[in-house]
RNA sequence: GCACCCGUAGCUCAAUUGGAUAGAGCGUUGCCCUCCGGAGGCAAAGGUUACAGGUUCAACUCCUGUCGGGUGUACCA
């Protein structure tokens, strides 16, 4: 079920008639879509114009060409009627009929009507890749949980999806461990408790370096050269180093552990930086034996999209070249980054690779695929989705400085705290006012104050298509009114409490659906809402933009709300009410059915959870 | 200096990628539980889309310039 598809069909065959070319076509296609105005009903097709245009005809011209489309098209079950209004625009509403039938059809779906890929492709995306040495705070949170729902999602839509976490497990924050480690270890408190005792000294030297960088204590400032040197040691393959690096990094996983599982994220893979430290000699000589890299300043480099190397006083009108090989014979990211290339594609043989990565590296990501193509003469789509950094709530930087971003644990304890609070809240004032709520026991009021809780802190990322800067506000991110995952929560709960109360058989509402029909209105709305899922998901596809499902689940929600209003307002007009004729009520309750598998499936997608009662 | 990203209601964000009257949420104001779940619904107020030009039937969207914010600018990743 593919509702703007079947719609652009209806037009295909008069388009191809009449365009000249293939990109007029494609372009008169591409005006077809759902109304904004209600008023100008279900979809509207906006090609006149330009069609009139490319026919090298005056404006003048476009209405009748408009009504000359619609008299080639005749009569078609989908459709009720046309219309064609200003400049020859063309208003198409959909029949109640055929609405109702496709809703049956698509409950009877268990993919609720979405098609799979035509053509199905394998992507690896490059997630979350977190620096593993210190504690997570909230600018790791986007990456993880963007990546995240890009996998959910282009996996239901039938790709092979190979989820890749590419660790920051071989820079300098190791350094710092191994630094504090020598100097600063607390022996007794490591025994116990490894993981807390290897996050305190790491944020202990940092406060240590901070300090020197106001010349507090001007010796301090040379700390983080000692942690430099370590790390120097380190990639030399300084025994003692090397076994403590080991010794460390199970520790380091155990930290992340704990948060990936709150937030329902399994990374397939956790190919980090050290991964790739055994290949990177032979990535470098290769490119020296394809002449892609060359020697500059005792450094080696691939020169910059001019295929120039910028002497050092020219840097600030060119391009800098990318760096490869540092003078001391260190390798970079950029070494890193290709050996990654290299070794996704000989493993996986992916056609899309997508990095969710901030915005800062974009010009990393552009000279990276151009150095790529070069090199391995690679044809694999390359995209960088970025999205902007940290700000805080007056839209400073979250710099060193002072403060910093609150870490993530802390942010998580806060949500499901606040989850907790709002459940509560809704308890008490349920009791106040008469009703019969039963006590949850400790364990479900977890399970919502989690799904609350953390569902708003992902809601926060994935509602929002904002390649600017994020503006981290806990207050805003853990509201629960409004255009919030709470909202689309607590709708799924109300239409399983309804669905209970119609008392009907749910297996057979989901293979053998009953009828649906249409009687006022905000049913009709909801009907029409419910077959537009597909459409959305196309949509999510082509630009990578998860907050579309969000915008959907939010109109959806409304229209489920719109729909069960109507009832408060005329009896007849209820999902649950046994003066209504049997097939009416058997309607209502498929859509209310399938309303709260819509939502179920699309919150899933997104990673966030449902819950029967809240 | 150069390059990239961004600027939409008091605040946080949308806008079918060039289409009809720029939409939501929060906040503000006023309504709606004799209840099929009020974590809800209805309504009002709030806009020269930073500014100035240009392109065309049509510009938040494309082009040029200005102002403001952010980021990057080879030996950190």
């Amino acid at each position: 079920m593919n509702l703007l598809s079947e719609v652009r069909e209806l037009f295909e065959p008069a388009l191809t008639a009449l365009a000249p070319d293939a990109a007029t076509l494609a372009k008169c296609l591409g005006t077809i879509g759902p109304t904004k105005n209600p008023t100008h009903g279900d979809y509207e097709a906006k090609f006149a114009p330009q069609l009139a245009a490319a026919l090298k005809k005056p404006n003048s011209e476009a209405l009748p060409l408009a009504k000359q489309v619609l008299e080639m098209l005749g009569d078609d079950p989908m459709v009720e009627s046309f219309g064609t209004a200003g400049l020859g625009f063309i208003n198409i509403k959909l029949k109640d009929s055929w609405i109702a039938e496709q809703v049956r059809l698509i409950a009877a779906d268990e993919r609720l009507g979405v098609a799979n890929a035509a053509t199905p492709k394998t992507f690896v995306i490059d997630y979350s890749g977190p620096n593993v040495a210190k504690p997570l705070h909230v600018g790791h949170l986007r990456s993880t949980i963007i990546g995240d729902a890009l996998v959910r999602i282009l996996r239901f839509l039938g790709h092979t999806v190979i989820g890749d976490n590419h660790l920051g497990d071989w820079g300098t924050q190791f350094g710092i461990l191994i630094h504090g480690y020598k100097n600063f270890l607390d022996a007794e408190a490591f025994e116990k408790d490894p993981v807390r005792e290897l996050a305190r000294l790491y944020i202990h030297i940092k406060n240590l370096a901070k300090a020197g960088d106001d010349d507090v204590d001007a010796a301090a400032g040379d700390i983080m050269d000692a942690c430099r040197a370590e790390t120097a040691k380190l990639h030399a393959g300084d025994p003692e180093n090397v076994a403590l690096w080991q010794q460390f990094m199970p520790h380091c996983l155990d930290m992340l552990r704990p948060i990936y599982d709150r937030l329902d994220v399994k990374i397939d893979h956790a190919l980090g930086e050290s991964f790739y430290n055994p290949m990177l000699p032979s990535v470098v000589e290769s490119l020296i034996a394809k002449g892609i890299a060359v020697e500059s300043n005792g450094a080696l480099v691939v020169p910059n999209a001019k295929g120039i190397v910028p002497k050092p006083d020219e840097m600030d009108k060119e391009e800098p070249p990318a760096l490869v090989r540092k003078r001391d014979g260190a390798f970079t990211y950029t070494t890193t980054d290709l050996a990654t290339i290299q070794y996704r594609l000989e493993t996986w043989q992916p056609d899309v690779i997508l990095y969710v990565v901030d915005a800062r590296q974009a010009l990393h990501f552009k000279t990276l695929y151009a150095n790529a193509k070069r090199w391995l003469g690679l044809t694999t789509e390359m995209q960088h989705l970025s999205f902007g950094s940290v700000l805080d709530k007056d839209g400073k930087p979250f710099a060193a400085r002072k403060g910093g971003a609150p870490e993530l644990t802390t942010l998580l304890d806060e949500a499901a705290a606040e989850g907790l609070k709002k459940y509560e809240e809704s308890l008490a004032k349920q009791k106040a006012d008469g009703h019969d709520v039963p006590d949850l026991t400790d364990a479900r009021k977890t399970e919502i104050a989690e799904a609350v809780g953390f569902g708003a802190v992902k809601y926060a990322d994935l509602s929002g298509n904002r390649t600017s800067d994020y503006k981290f506000d806990l207050d805003k991110m853990l509201a629960t009114t409004g255009n919030t995952a709470t909202y689309m929560q607590y709708a799924y709960a109300r239409c399983r409490s309804i669905f209970r109360k119609g008392n009907a058989d749910e297996t057979a509402f989901r293979t053998d659906p009953p009828a649906a029909t249409i009687t006022f209105p905000a049913e009709r709305t909801l009907a029409l809402q419910l077959l537009k899922f597909g459409d959305v998901l196309a949509e999510v596809q082509a630009k990578y933009e998860p907050h579309h499902i969000a915008a959907y689940l939010f109109d959806l929600a409304q229209a489920f709300s719109a729909f069960y209003e109507a009832g408060s307002k005329d009896n007849s007009r209820k999902v649950v009410n046994d003066t209504n004729p049997p097939e009416v009520q058997a309607s209502r309750l498929l859509l209310t059915d399938l309303t709260a598998r819509m939502i179920r499936t699309a919150l899933d997608l997104l990673g966030i959870r449902t819950v029967e009662r809240m």
